[in-house]
DNA sequence: TTTTTCTATTGATTTTAATCAACGTTATTT
DNA sequence: AAATAACGTTGATTAAAATCAATAGAAAAA
């Protein structure tokens, strides 16, 4: 159950057995089904989730009742409403599970407190949030400035596995566009 | 010259008078033109630079010559090419300066330096890459669900600074629209 | 199994943004 | 002061994506 956790962190940063066990006891498992919410907008985002085992999706829903997804999450992914768990504001993000699941939560006290008190702890924080801003800056940069059918190569050449276990139609949210328009593109890109 | 950093480095995490000193050792300040490059792609991105005074943009250029701004700096922000600082690979993003501008040169063998010997520097430095994520997804947010009205409302909202400093052709670049679509869009806001 | 829900595709139409081009104004340079 | 470059706007046209609607297959639930 902790075992993907522990490796990603490994990778990072350097960790003393005493520090794992100590760590361990932040961590709170959680099982989820397909389907079922981690975080609903307008709640509080009470802690951040690591993921064990399967995929999940953080979406904002707007007046018409569209979705936009603003992040998968896969194995050894964090996702949260990082927003609203720093600042104790209510969510502006859902997330939910796509498939059943497995992710390791921790609480903001436990965050503010392995902050405090392990140096590893806020290196692998560091790293982590280093990591998915420079991947979203990337993402940021396609929306910008490259043509649709880029996009979504760049994507799947990217993400092989979302595209395997995700329906198309949340990829089309993710990109910024409806279903429709993914089909035409990837008939289109089929073609040549 | 050094004042705005030392400010912003306080307002987030407390410094002794040894540890500014010290700190002070590690800033290279460089005052830039109005268009001069701090940094042009295919370089590599040797530094981080403080913005003490003026404006900077950080922007990719496409096969047709369009600009795509990623990024604007004010002062008291942090501008770089993240990816080839940290990697070592050479820039995919030019960054020059839109009016004359001062910045404080944060080296790559300085900041790793800092990271291991300056337990603040590390929590400064988490910090700013929070602020800087958040920031960033909530824009990437707009640009996949919101309409073009809002995203323009919403830019002028949260960075009114910003579009007193930057022509118009750069706002709509930001936005990743024309020139002549974000007056279109003005104009139809002012009819209002 | 049968029903229901979810999913991807296609067609016709409307809406939206890009493109191409021209123009007047304001800033910079020389 | 004159010349040049940069900037913002407007118009006409083309291209791209959203919308509305219908359909068929696949997956999940009853």
């Amino acid at each position: 159950m902790y075992e993907l956790f522990f490796k990603s962190f490994r990778q990072k940063v350097p960790l003393t057995v005493q520090e794992e066990t100590q760590l361990k006891r932040y961590l709170t498992p959680k099982k989820l089904r397909k389907k079922q919410y981690l975080l609903q907008e307008g709640d509080v985002c009470k802690s951040i989730a690591f993921i064990e085992k399967g995929v999940l999706k953080a979406y904002s829903v707007d007046e018409k009742g569209n979705e936009h997804i603003i992040q998968f999450g896969l194995e050894g992914w964090i996702i949260s409403d990082l927003y609203s768990f720093l600042t104790g504001e209510s969510a502006t993000y859902n997330i939910d599970a796509i498939e059943d699941s497995e992710v390791l939560l921790i609480s903001k006290s436990a965050h503010e407190e392995l902050l405090r008190e392990m140096p590893a702890y806020e290196t692998f924080t560091r790293l982590n949030i280093t990591g998915a801003y420079l991947a979203m800056q990337k993402r940021l940069t396609s929306v910008i400035s490259a043509p649709l059918k880029e996009q979504y190569t760049d994507f799947i050449a990217l993400y092989p596995d979302i595209v395997q276990r995700v329906p198309q139609h949340m990829i089309a949210s993710y990109l910024g566009l409806k279903p429709e328009t993914l089909s035409r593109v990837r008939q289109k890109i089929a073609q040549k």
